[in-house]
RNA sequence: GUGGCCGUAGCUCAGCAGGUAGAGCACCCGGUUGUGGUCCGGGAUGUCGCGGGUUCAAAUCCCGUCGGUCACCCCA
C-alpha cells in the first residue's frame, strides 16, 4: 500500500458518480451566468508571485503561508492561483477590456490552489464559478450579482443564507481600525491568546473567532458598519434597497468580514446546512481599489466565487446523487452480430442518444447485466434470429416490452418514445 | 503549523483475554443452451498501511513512521 503510488494530499481525483453531479452544478451555473450578460473567461493557473503580493494583502494568511509557490528554469518565481479575483483584473487591466465599455463582466470555473491542512469541505485544490464586474461602482450591480449568485443556487436546489454587510472603503476603515483595536485592548485580559494577538496584526479577524466567551465580548466591539463615511453609508443603504424592492431575504452580519483584504464596502457569504465547519458555499464582494493597485486604472469592482465540491456536499448530504445513465446498450451474439452492433451503436450516437455495447464478448445474460448497471433504458438485441430476419429487437428495461424493427427505424422510434 | 480519532478484500466494516483472516455489498460463473433489475448455488480477490521490538507464535501488545479523517487556524 506505502509503496503504491498515490495523489498529493488535499488534491482529491474527480470522478463518475460525483464528478456527474460536479458537472450538473456547472452547467447550470452556467446558464444563469449567461442569462446575466456574463461571458468566460480563462486565466492560466499559474501567475507571478508578484501579482498576488501587489493584489492581495501582505500580511495575509494566504500570501504568507498558503500559496503554492515555486521558480521555474528561468529562475522566475511563479505561484498557483489562490484565488480568481486578481489574476481576472490583471487579465482585464493588461488587455484594455476596460477600453471596450464598461463594465466588464466576466464568468468562470476554475481550478483554486491554497496550500491548508486538509478537512471537511476543504482542499488544497478546489473548483470555483465565479463573476467578476469590472467598471461600475452603484450598488445597482453589488444587488443584481448577489440576485445572480442566489439565481444559481435556486437552480442546483440548494437553500442558502445570504449575510451581508458594509466594510467601508480605506478611509473608513482608517478611521475605525483605531477605535476596534482601542476597545479590543480594553478587554485584551479577557480575549484569547489567538485574538490577543490579532488586535495588532490584523484586528478584522477577531470577529471570526469561535470562543464563545470572546464572541459574547465582540458583540458590544464598535461595527464597521456603524462607522461608514456618508458616500460608503448611502452605498450600503442602496444595495439594500434594491434587495428589498427585489424580494431578496438577507440577515445583516455586521461581524461578517470577508476573508481577502482587497474588499471594499459590498460584503456578502452564502451559508448552506449540512457541512460542518466549513460551511461557506460561496461569498464575495465589492474591491474598488483592486486594480489601482496591480498598476491599472483606477477601476470600481465586484464579484462573486462560489465553491463547486462544497456545493455538491451540501447536496450530497441532502441525499442527492446523480448515476451515469444510457439511453441504449446493444447486445450482440458472435461476430457478425457484433459488427452490427458497432454499426448500429454509430447510427444511433449520431441522432444524438447515448450509446454504448459490450466489449468483452460476454454471454448475452452478462450483457443484459451490464446494460442494466449501466442505466440503460433501452436495449437493442442483435443475435442470430435478428441477423437472420434483419429485425433488432429493441426493448425497454423499465416495461420489458419488446419490438422488432429493422435498424434504419430503430432512431426513429426511439426518439417517439423516450 | 497544533490536536482528537482511524488505517484489515474494489467499497463498508467485523475479528484484537496473542495461535498467521471473515461478513455484507460489488465483481465473475452457473441454475435459465437468447433476456437484466428478484431468488438459489458456486468462484476469484488480501505482503491485516510501512518499519522495528516483545514472544515459541503478532492483524491482535509496545515504539516509530507514513497515510486518511475531523477540528483549530483560515476560507469557497
Amino acid at each position: 500500500m506505502s509503496s503504491k503510488i498515490s495523489g498529493p494530499k488535499g488534491a482529491p481525483d474527480l470522478f463518475p458518480p460525483r464528478s456527474l453531479l460536479h458537472d450538473e452544478i456547472i452547467g447550470r451555473a452556467v446558464i444563469q451566468l449567461r442569462r446575466f450578460g456574463y461571458n468566460r473567461i480563462e486565466t492560466p493557473v499559474f501567475e507571478h508571485t508578484q501579482l498576488f503580493e501587489k493584489g492581495l494583502e501582505p500580511g495575509s494568511d494566504l500570501v504568507t503561508k498558503q500559496m503554492y509557490t515555486f521558480e521555474d528554469r528561468g529562475g522566475r518565481s511563479l505561484t498557483l492561483r489562490p484565488d480568481m479575483t486578481t489574476p481576472v483584473v490583471r487579465a482585464i487591466i493588461e488587455h484594455g477590456m476596460d477600453r471596450q465599455g464598461l463594465p466588464v463582466k466576466l464568468y468562470y470555473v476554475a481550478s483554486i490552489f491554497r496550500q491548508e491542512r486538509p478537512q471537511a469541505g476543504r482542499q488544497r485544490q478546489f473548483t470555483q464559478v465565479g463573476v467578476e464586474a469590472v467598471g461600475s461602482g452603484g450598488p445597482d450591480i453589488d444587488a443584481e450579482v448577489i440576485q445572480l449568485a442566489l439565481n444559481i443556487y435556486r437552480a442546483v436546489e440548494l437553500d442558502v443564507n445570504l449575510a451581508l454587510n458594509s466594510i467601508g472603503h480605506p478611509g473608513c476603515r482608517a478611521d475605525y481600525i483605531p477605535k476596534l483595536q482601542a476597545y479590543l485592548r480594553s478587554v485584551a485580559d479577557q480575549l484569547c491568546g489567538d485574538c490577543r494577538r490579532k488586535i495588532e496584526t490584523n484586528p478584522l479577524r477577531t470577529f471570526d473567532c469561535k470562543v464563545e466567551s470572546d464572541r459574547k465580548l465582540l458583540e458590544d466591539a464598535p461595527f464597521i458598519v456603524d462607522q461608514l463615511c456618508p458616500e460608503c453609508e448611502i452605498h450600503y443603504a442602496g444595495v439594500k434597497d434594491r434587495l428589498d424592492e427585489w424580494g431578496i431575504r438577507y440577515t445583516e452580519d455586521p461581524r461578517l468580514v470577508r476573508g481577502l483584504d482587497y474588499y471594499t464596502r459590498t460584503a456578502f457569504e452564502l451559508t448552506a446546512v449540512g457541512l460542518g465547519s466549513q460551511n461557506a458555499v460561496g461569498g464575495g464582494g465589492r474591491y474598488d481599489g483592486l486594480a489601482e493597485s496591480l498598476g491599472g486604472p483606477s477601476l470600481p469592482g465586484i464579484g462573486f466565487g462560489l465553491g463547486v465540491e462544497r456545493i455538491a456536499l451540501a447536496l450530497e448530504s441532502k441525499g442527492v446523487e446523480r448515476k451515469p445513465a444510457l439511453d441504449v446498450f446493444i447486445v450482440s451474439i458472435g461476430d457478425r452480430g457484433r459488427t452490427a452492433a458497432f454499426s448500429l451503436a454509430a447510427k444511433l450516437r449520431e441522432a444524438g442518444f447515448t450509446t454504448d455495447l459490450d466489449y468483452a464478448g460476454r454471454v448475452m445474460k452478462g450483457q443484459f447485466k451490464a446494460a442494466n448497471s449501466r442505466g440503460a433504458n433501452w436495449v437493442v438485441v442483435i443475435g442470430e434470429k435478428e441477423l437472420e430476419s434483419g429485425k433488432y429487437t429493441v426493448r425497454q428495461m423499465n416495461t420489458g416490452d419488446e419490438e422488432e424493427l429493422p435498424p434504419s427505424r430503430i432512431a426513429g422510434y426511439l426518439a417517439v418514445r423516450s
